[in-house]
DNA sequence: CTTCAGGGACCGG
DNA sequence: CCGGTCCCTGAA
């Protein structure tokens, strides 16, 4: 099956710390939220095997608008800088069970650590699928975390992460945590999981439920802001007050300008 | 060997 | 609102 793209880099869409549930074998990038999926990129072409062609449009945020979105964050040079540098760029929508477990893994972490977390939790709480031959786990099920109890959930040294991953997989598993539900419950909710503050709220808000608006702000993002928008954060000092002047300022595409700027930002990183 | 930071959350004051 | 503390990993 093929799809043709426009202005997409499935590369830089998922390194750029969103998701952590995919890896590359071959030319092929693989992953399997409930069942095995791959995907290989040629130019403006996607080839992808064992899901529907509205399935990559949604995960890979393939819907937005995305030349639209661009003009309207297009507000000064700081932004206009990093949109330039972000070319192919797309927020992802993971769902929000493995968006919240993804973000949960990554407080205090860095991107290849979450990524082995999130792995070696899919061998032992997910579901081992044939593709093409090959043994692909699907996503850790947060009903069998919470069935298999606290001290296995130890045995993956997660650190002061494992009783929010216990947390969260309890929530999940008693409570009705439907997508369908009306955003502002579900952040009602999430805020009630153990581990999850206001940044991983915002995250899952964005990577998981595809909400736009939503503008999480990390180490990154919060040294940037102070730095090219002092003038206007001024004298927000909390997380509210500053993410409230920057969704205000960039509107209702924040998570896009964030997204940029977060790529933006790390030119100089370790690992890329 | 030690030190430090990594897409924070939580608790006490 | 501020500051200390939490667990674990990898780089310096």
């Amino acid at each position: 099956m093929e799809l043709k793209v426009e202005d997409f880099s499935l590369d830089s869409t998922l390194t750029s710390g969103q998701t952590f549930f995919w890896r590359k074998l071959d030319d092929f990038w693989v992953t399997s939220f409930d069942k095995p999926v791959k995907i290989k990129q040629d130019h403006d072409r996607l080839e992808y095997y064992g899901c529907t062609e509205e399935y990559i449009r949604k995960l890979l945020g393939l819907k937005d608008d995305i030349s639209s979105i661009k003009t309207e964050l297009d507000k000064d040079d700081f932004i206009d800088r990093a949109i330039n540098y972000s070319t192919g760029l797309r927020v992802v929508n993971e769902g929000l069970w493995p968006a919240t477990l993804g973000f949960i893994l990554s407080i205090q972490s860095n991107v290849p650590l979450i990524q082995r977390r999130v792995i070696a939790l899919s061998e032992a709480y997910g579901e081992a699928k044939e593709m093409e031959g090959s043994k692909i786990y699907s996503f850790p099920d947060y009903v069998k975390i919470f069935e298999s109890g606290i001290d296995k959930l130890k045995c993956f040294k997660l650190g002061f992460r494992t009783r929010f991953v216990m947390s969260a997989a309890e929530y999940f598993y008693k409570h009705n945590m439907s997508e369908s539900l009306p955003l502002e419950d579900i952040k009602k909710r999430l805020l009630d999981i153990d581990g999850i503050g206001d940044k991983v709220l915002d995250c899952v808000m964005l990577y998981g439920m595809h909400d736009l608006s939503a503008f999480p702000m990390d180490v990154w993002i919060l040294r940037v802001i102070d730095k090219y928008y002092s003038k206007l954060i001024r004298a927000a000092k909390s997380y509210k007050s500053k993410r409230e002047i920057m969704t205000s300022y960039f509107g209702k595409y924040a998570g896009y300008a964030q997204l940029f700027m977060y790529n933006y930002s790390r030119l100089n990183s370790t690992w890329k």
